[in-house]
Order: C-alpha cells, then structure tokens, then sequence
DNA sequence: CGCCTGCTGACAAAATTTGGCACTAGTGCT
DNA sequence: AGCACTAGTGCCAAATTTTGTCAGCAGGCG
C-alpha cells in the first residue's frame, strides 16, 4: 500500500475508535512500524488534522477534519444493504421499515451510478426461522430504552409463573428465535433478561430511571463477564427452550 | 512537498474549478511534470475519486465525492447500527470492517448530537454461532460478483467428489452455519449453489459472463420458486449436513 | 491533415519512505 | 518509588517510491 492512500486509511481508522487508540494498535492495523505510524501521524496533524495524542493513553481524532474525502465504496454500500437487508427480515417490522429508509436517504445522496446498484446487490440474507412473535411493539420498547424511562412488565418466567417488575431497560438482543429485553430489575435488584414473547402486557411508568443507558450497558457487559456466563458464551438456556421445529420445506 | 499532501491539494484544486481544466495547467500549479499529475488523477482514480477526463477537454470532478449533510431518525439510525453489527459478526470480516467504515462515514455528516448515540444504541445481536469458516477470501468473490466475472471452482460437493466447474457468480448468501456462493454452472447448466467452505480454490478466469447480475438474480429467483423448493423455504438440505456442536456454555 | 488533449510504458536518477535502535518523557496504577 | 504503558525524536542504511524525460497511441475538432 502507497503512503499515500496509507494516511487516508489511517484518518479513517481514527475516526472509526470514539476512544483513544494506542499507536501500536494502529500500526498493527495498518501493518507498519510503531516508527512509521508516528511519522504518518505528524504528516496528517502537519495537514491540519486534529489528532490528539497522550502518553500512556492513545490517540483521538478531534472532529472537525473532514476536508478529506467521504465516500462510500461500494464494498461499504453493499455492507450496508446486507445490514439492513438483515433487519428487514429478522428485527420487527418498524425497526425493518426504519432500516429501508435510511437506505433510500443514503441512496439520495449519492452518485446514481452508486445507487443503481443497490437492488441488485448479491449479498442474500437467510431467511428467518420460525420465531416466537412478541404480542408486544418493539418500537414503543425501544422509544422507552431511548428515553431512558422505567416500565412495568407483566411477565410469564419460564416455569409459568406471571409476576409484575419495573424494570429499568437498556437493551434489546436479537436472537435467531427470541428477542430479549435486558433491563435492571427493581424487583431483583440485578440485571435480568426477559424475553419480548413473555411478556404479557407492559406499561410506561413514566419515571426516567437515575442511570445513564450507556453505563447500563457497560456495567451490565462487565457483568456478564464476571459470571463467565456471557453474552458471548450465548448460553442457550437463554433461548433455546421450549424448541420451535424447523418445518420441512413449502411443497406446494 | 511530499506526493500525500499534493494529492489532496489536487483534489481541492479540482473542487475550485467547476469547468474542464486541462491537465498541463494542473501540472503548472502544482509545479510538476504533466507526466507525474497524470499519475496522481490515476492515483485519485483508484481512490474513488470521481474525475472525468476527455481528450480535448480536460478533468472535471464529479460531484459525489464527498457525502452531503444527510439527517436520519433516531430510530433509522438505530436500524443501521443494528445492521451494521450484525454484519461485522455475522458475515465475513472485510464486509464487517466495510460496514463500520461505513457508518462512521454516515455519523460524520450527521447532526453532531446524533452521532454520539452510535456506540451507547441499544440493540444487540445475538453471537454468531459456530460456522464453517472458509478457506477463501469472499471479499474477492465479492469482488468478482460485483465485476460479473466468470470464475473457475475446485468445489468438493457433499457426497465428497471433487469437481472443477466454471461458474458465473452473482449471490453471496449468508446462513447459520455457513455462506453460499449462488451461480449458472456451466457443468450443470443450472443455477447451482456451493457453499464457502467446501470451495478449495478458485480463479478469476477474466472473462466476464454474458448477462447482467441483476437479471441473473431475477431468474433464479423465478427459478426457486418454480421449484416450490425456493430461497423462502430455506430448504434445510442445503447447509445442515455436517451438522456443528453447540458447544456448552463457557465455564471458567 | 494538424493540433489539441488524455493516457501508457520504460528507464534511470533522485527523493522519499521505512524499520530498527537508542533515548526522553508523561501518565496512571500499585 | 517502581512499573507498565504510552507518545515522541534523532539517526542511519537499505528498500521503495517518485519523478522527469522521451516515445508512442488514441480520440475529438477545425
């Protein structure tokens, strides 16, 4: 790679990380020595870019720089029309229709040979297997985890028993057969995940809880870690009960 | 001044002029060689700057290189996250660095109290389960879909006889377990599909193959549902031999 | 046709870029 | 204070890129 499309990557790479990235790293990325990244760094803060650097922290790229190019490639274009493609078929039918839309603003306001290719983009999503539905709206959930409000959730657990919580929710997973709505529980004072097919009836309380959605999250992620029981270990007893039979193919 | 810096004063110099210039003139404001400007419009070229150059006339740059001030939802903006990471773990990983540099590329032209929602949007996707890797690297089939090239496969079927078969590429699918590459075999004359990760190599032959991708697609579409056996019915055989354990849930 | 332009290939000289090393220094954690 | 981690600089020889020149091809236009 010439040095020249290198710096452009590397502004790129920078504006990618919100936090501050070690130069190592970066030069990992770009598969150059720690030497030469510094080099690249002073040539693009040399050009007016507003890169920050700390000892024993990192760098950030302050905003504000954007003479550089913006354009999506089409590798981008079709990443993104896979993405929505995706939730179109597996997230709820609002969220779908919100992911088509920001498709079609994006593609006004591109170049139209860009556009055109769009539809015809050959990245196919498998379609969704049968799902347990939620007799609840995402879309109001996800109005309450944006606004941060507490709600009340009438909730049928796995062993049939219906008890009443406020919860504090931050999150929504995406599972192949349930969604899950991750909140805080008052009732547990822990974190609890309840899945959106179960829940009976739901209610604002109209209180927004005294957290930030995004501390929430994190705390919760590290949770998760420390009970080596994680998001990432997707234990199945999560949802992988009460098992939906995969029907033979449509002969008709 | 180095070759990095004069590459984006080229482009700014391109942005001033609104009429053709020619390159000689280029070449005197830059104060270099009409050969070398002519290496960097190439250089621009490649980079995906749009510059049109006539014989006669000179360069002009089309517009669209760099992305307008664009506004989404909140809630559209949520749908693209949401895509977006289901992309960078679900599909393969230059797609999923695509998607990410794609929507940092969005959240830059957005509102600035937009963009900080980006990281803290509460909607996960479930981890990928175990997969099938592949062998081969998609973002050249990609590649190879996108230019509508014939390629040539060495592809061991499910029965384990290995065949070579050119193929005229033009879906990628992206299932459970494992991806799909969709093509008009011309062994077969048929719509074949063969999964990634039986693909042991392949070769662009350079010949591009005689239809468009978007038709292509049609057809087989049209195909599939013929066959009542179609895409919809996500005909199990297709990607469930060989079946992958679950593994048990992390423990440590 | 001549004249303007874009565009490519080859080549050798010139300039830049690169990685490694040694060294300084600031930050944060224990 | 000690330690781990980080940014940043100077130096140098080797590797690589960049550059100009020259030569030639192609397309539009008068």
């Amino acid at each position: 790679m010439t040095r020249a499309t290198r710096l452009l990557d590397l502004l790129q790479l920078l504006r990618r990380h919100r936090y501050p990235v070690a130069g190592a790293e970066l030069a990992r990325e770009l598969d150059i020595s720690l030497r030469t990244l510094y080099r690249d760094i002073a040539a693009l803060q040399a050009q007016g870019a507003h890169i920050e650097g700390e000892p024993g922290v990192g760098y950030v790229l302050r905003p504000g720089y954007m003479l550089p190019p913006l354009m999506l490639s089409q590798e981008e274009l079709e990443a993104l029309v896979l993405g929505t493609r995706w939730v179109a078929d597996r997230a709820d039918a609002r969220l779908g229709e919100a992911a088509h839309n920001a498709l079609t603003k994006i593609a006004a306001v591109l170049p139209k040979d860009m556009s055109d290719d769009l539809e015809s983009t050959g990245l196919l999503v498998a379609p969704a297997w049968p799902r347990h539905e939620s007799a609840i709206d995402l879309g109001d959930i996800r109005s309450a985890i944006r606004a941060e409000q507490c709600v009340s959730l009438r909730y049928t657990d796995l062993k049939g028993d219906t008890t009443e919580r406020t919860v504090w929710p931050f999150a929504l997973g995406f599972f192949d057969h349930v969604r899950l709505l991750i909140g805080w529980c008052e009732l547990r004072q822990d974190f609890r995940s309840f899945r959106t097919d179960r829940i009976k009836s739901w209610d604002l309380t109209g209180k927004r809880y005294p957290k930030r959605r995004a501390a929430l999250l994190k705390a919760w992620k590290a949770h998760k870690d420390a009970e080596a029981c994680n998001w990432q270990s997707q234990n199945p007893v999560l949802y992988s009960d009460n098992p939906i039979r995969v029907p033979p193919p449509a002969q008709s």
